[in-house]
DNA sequence: TGAAATTAACTTGTGCACAATATAATAGTT
DNA sequence: AACTATTATATTGTGCACAAGTTAATTTCA
């Protein structure tokens, strides 16, 4: 049978091809670069989500403080309370955060960086250094795509 | 206290803040996006994952087949057995494809699409389109950065 | 003030993801 | 044929991810 007959009667729906969809290409290349963040973060005995947390308490040092309420770091994680409180309490039981309620108003609880996860920041520092090196990639190309993803991201919201 | 004296005595990372990682970006666009599909699978009883299942099948279609070997699906997802091996089994709970040893060489498992998954086409024939207009991104755009995306996936591999 | 709305966090239940391990069948080798 | 290596799938255990519903504290406003 020739070629161009073997899809008689049959449709072809290029959109529903899996090599053309936009999501499955961001979502198996989301996975991908996680995988490559685990030898690296197993070292420090962190997840890549328990890692996202400690970026941001580290960050907060910045400011002078080293707590922060679980619903800003939700925001920041863009991820919901039924993800991070038990993320939270993994993370408390490793002594790497505390986690208290406020006086003020006893709805928010506050989050601590404790003396363990501060000392984690040093060995994670290598950490973006060493992902750059092992990569073909050129660094300003991973920015570039950076840049496109988070304008994408601020469209959809 | 002046601003830039703030942060006296504290080192600043820039690499490891939240905005700057590539990674972080990729992880929150992919989870954005396959949220965008939620609602649009939900009338056909579907998850996302599931959804790339039978994208798969329907694929197949075109080959004049309606089957495929579990391990080629894994390739073709890019997932693990541990993954596709539930997902298969919720999918035949569901009466969306069957599973069936290969008589063959009896480590093969095929899976086929049923009449259930096949009808599952001419709704999910909408999704692309219905996505597309949803969305305020030109489609040359999202056709570039899959492109890109799907470029970095394979300079990884 | 007191009812209604809002906010913050937690809980429950389902479904991925994946590392690690196990099991069994086939292929390749001596 | 027997041994080894490879391939294919399944299983176990841990940790997200998120929808939906719950509880309790605070805020808003009639």
């Amino acid at each position: 049978m020739p070629m161009k007959d073997k899809n008689k009667g049959l449709d072809n729906f290029p959109a529903l091809h899996l090599e053309n969809q936009f999501c499955f290409s961001l979502y198996s290349l989301s996975r991908r670069v996680i995988q490559s963040y685990t030898p690296l973060l197993k070292p420090l005995d962190l997840t890549y989500p328990q890692y996202l947390v400690l970026l941001v308490l580290w960050q907060q040092l910045e400011n002078e403080t080293n707590t922060i309420s679980v619903s800003k770091l939700t925001k920041e994680l863009k991820l919901d309370t039924g993800t991070v409180t038990p993320l939270l309490k993994r993370m408390e039981s490793k002594g790497l955060l505390s986690r208290t309620r406020s006086k003020k108003d006893e709805r928010i609880v506050m989050v601590e960086l404790l003396a363990k996860g501060l000392s984690l920041r040093e060995q994670a520092k290598k950490i973006p250094q060493s992902l750059l090196c092992q990569s073909t990639v050129e660094p300003q190309k991973v920015m570039a795509l950076r840049e496109q993803l988070q304008q994408m991201l601020a469209l959809l919201n």
